[in-house]
DNA sequence: GTCTATAATTTGATAGAC
DNA sequence: GTCTATCAAATTATAGAC
């Protein structure tokens, strides 16, 4: 791996764990093993590498989510295999979510650049139209806005790993358990969901 | 009001503006329009200020939250009743939540502590105990956790406020409208939930 | 490309006059 | 109780040798 990787890998290891204030250059120099000073060879600035870091997870997400709501399915297995999909990339990124939140609760005009800089936008768009074409279908009761729906269901997929110290203290679970609690959610959201909006 | 009021009240708008790290003990003095000097007289230290404050909400919170969940109203009263007070609480402290969830992530130990100090735990396990006497009862479906259930609750609750900027931008609110759709999430989201669970 | 050394600021906290 | 002055430590960033 290029000094490079390793230094971006380090950083988001350390910006995720301790966000962009708390997080220090030094430890992110000390993690990837490398001297400080070579940081600012290659990204100048502590704000180069928290860009990059957001360009590289909003397309690795955005790409598969949007795949799974344009595609050709019905509306009950966009809504399982999205949950799915959404829930997978935060098993492999638990940390990223609360990040993101962080940055762009504390500075909400640098985090549109960070996002204009990825070139990527959430395709939640896509998963309303989907839900409004079903509730025209008499699939979907219809005194449900689209845009609720889709506000709830991603509030029931990040909330759990946003407040995972919470989650694991209240529920009394190590690691693991709140691993499994996290796949078993995949069925329980989408199950809750359905459950929720089904006419 | 006394000085050390205006202290902590600078001092919870710094912090839940800010974070803890990046909050400035220079900005909390400011806005108190006191001496630097007298933050160290009243309080010690940073993590002094930032206890008095959580210690302070989390009574506010929790207390009215177990009347309702203690009550002898029936499950869905319970539910409809506990959102709008859960709601109108995150209303008026729309950067609590963030707040305190990233202290909770960045340090769970210390976090613990805070709480410890506050006296007071989140009425959670009195909710699930109603939500299981009334499975046994037919009111609701049995698949479903009582656990889950008070998981996804506080997820429809808390995640608006906590990704506020992305909402906003998302659903093009001005603040007002963000206020608006909040208000109407008492009603909605209650809605929601108990279509969710319903025999 | 990688390192050492250090500059330039900023921070939380303290000492002491009044 | 409130202020001024200042300390000691830590932080990002830069300069320059190799």
């Amino acid at each position: 791996m290029t000094t490079k990787k390793r230094i971006l890998q380090a950083a988001k290891q350390e910006f995720i764990f301790n966000g962009f204030e708390a997080a220090r250059m030094r430890s992110i120099a000390d993690r990837a093993e490398v001297n400080k000073g070579l940081l600012h060879y290659y990204f100048k600035t502590k704000e180069t590498l928290v860009t990059q870091i957001f360009s590289e997870t909003f397309v690795e997400l955005f790409t598969d989510l949007k795949r799974v709501f344009t595609s050709s399915k019905d509306i009950f297995q966009k809504i399982e295999e999205g949950v799915a999909v959404y829930i997978d990339f935060i098993m492999k990124n638990q940390e990223m979510p609360l990040f993101i939140i962080s940055e762009m609760s504390r500075d909400p005009k640098q985090h549109l650049k960070r996002m204009k800089h990825s070139g990527m936008t959430p395709p939640f768009k896509e998963l309303a139209k989907s839900i409004a074409q079903s509730q025209q279908l008499g699939l979907i009761r219809k005194d449900l806005a689209p845009k609720q729906f889709v506000l709830n269901m991603i509030s029931l997929i990040l909330f759990p790993v946003l407040a995972k110290p919470m989650v694991q203290f209240t529920h009394d679970l190590s690691e693991k358990e709140f691993k499994v609690m996290l796949e078993d959610r995949k069925k329980d959201v989408a199950q809750f969901l359905i459950h929720a909006i089904k006419a």
